[in-house]
DNA sequence: ACCATCATGTAGACGAGTCTAACAGATGTT
DNA sequence: AACATCTGTTAGACTCGTCTACATGATGGT
């Protein structure tokens, strides 16, 4: 059939699958149907069809219970999916700092979403990180920074960074269970980790976002901050974790 | 019905729903199926089933002809794709620096896909960013740096970031058209921009990937390097734009 | 009152991607 | 040779999310 795709992107599951073959082909010299069923966690009866699409495409040689081999054209699609996942990976798991199984797993979930200018840029960033006597510097600090190993988040004065800065952030930041309603706070941190963290970045309490205290204040057991027009409720517990600057004007 | 999704999960295309909802609500008091249709790019006739989908899941207030509205369990689903949305947003665009239509754009594609792992990692960048002394001077160093604003991508001399590292990338990087057959290299730069960049990282020559020179050599047509079993052509004009180390062992 | 217009809803179709269940080939094992 | 097992394919069903085409309601003008 020979649909060339040319200039035509793949579907994100499409993209998995030449994804898969391309890794079990590298891997184990050949992709079976079986193989790439346990790869991807779906049936074999579901790997037949897509293997038909990718054919009709003209990406991989696809004869009926033969092995599965990429075409010159896949192996190039191919190792674009590929090049995106890997550089999320390492971003993910290297720059941020994730455990490596999650790392791969959400690079899968994003990869097929990630354009080519935001590869482009990543691409640079590393390049920086690793070519720039400026870059190599900063991973390493940033993940010496206490703020973001330890579990209580606090940015403690020992820190080899604030050398040069005693004064640190606990100078110029407070919880925003310490400030009175009509307040207008900036955030700066949320100290806390695990469910906890969640929950309030769920809310959309994200640094350098901006709100106002409506309720508040020491010793209330309920807070509530207007950010964009919307409420947001928060228990004393959440409230205590987060750190905020008060600020002028504007929202 | 009240499906009660509490534990569940909403399909990327209900959270793009649920999002344009909360953004309507908040910019305008009101959100119109038309408005959702609109904002969304899809037809009013996929709004109706969307948002019936929604309010079964006690997300919105839907009342056939009348006005959307969120529940605050709606609010709270809401609040939590944004702010990932929010996130990515900030990221793309100021930190790696791509142009704010694109940025949107990707974050949008990406949210879906962002797990809480990935997010509390990232707000920690943030935090670790505009918290610490130390954040607050790489990124302008990064943004500064003429390799990354360059259309060709050299680190030149005269960047504030050599002032104490006088031997720069250029004295131990070279060319990969400069090298010679069999030489083992790791790849530093892809010294391009526009096409021929994306062309390179598409092949999966990144930043840090090791490979083999099968064919090459100054004055070479064709160069062929083999990376994780694969063998990829490059062409002078590519080669050329490729910055790499000699290595000496491992692939 | 009647009609034009616009917003919304309904019906039906479709493609993508998955599943289950049943079938077909291939390769042993006894 | 007959059977067992494993791998792959086919058929059919289902969900999701979209579409087009048409129907309905609401509103305002003449």
């Amino acid at each position: 059939m020979m649909v060339e795709p040319d200039e035509a992107s793949l579907t994100g599951a499409l993209e998995d699958y030449i994804e898969t073959v391309y890794e079990l082909v590298r891997d184990h010299k050949v992709a079976r149907v079986r193989d790439i069923a346990r790869a991807r966690k779906v049936r074999s009866a579901s790997v037949t069809p897509a293997m038909r699409r990718l054919a009709d495409l003209g990406l991989v040689r696809y004869v009926q219970r033969e092995y599965i081999d990429l075409t010159p054209e896949g192996e190039r699609f191919a190792r674009r999916v590929y090049a995106r996942h890997q550089i999320l990976v390492r971003f993910l798991q290297h720059v941020l700092g994730m455990p490596e199984g999650a790392a791969v797993q959400d690079a899968c979930a994003m990869e097929h979403s990630l354009s080519p200018v935001a590869m482009d840029h990543l691409v640079r960033f590393f390049e920086f990180l690793g070519y720039c006597p400026e870059g190599s510097s900063f991973l390493e600090r940033f993940h010496a920074c206490p703020m973001i190993r330890n579990e209580d988040g606090r940015c403690t004065a020992d820190c080899p960074a604030r050398r040069d800065a005693p004064a640190g952030p606990e100078d110029w930041a407070v919880r925003l269970d310490s400030v009175s309603p009509e307040c207008r706070v900036r955030i700066v941190q949320v100290e806390a980790s695990g469910a906890l963290r969640d929950r309030i970045l769920d809310m959309g309490i994200l640094p350098d976002v901006h709100g106002a205290v409506l309720r508040g204040g020491p010793g209330s057991d309920r807070f509530t901050l207007r950010v964009q027009g919307f409420d947001i409720e928060l228990s004393p517990e959440e409230a205590n974790a987060v750190l905020i600057v008060p600020v002028e004007e504007g929202s």
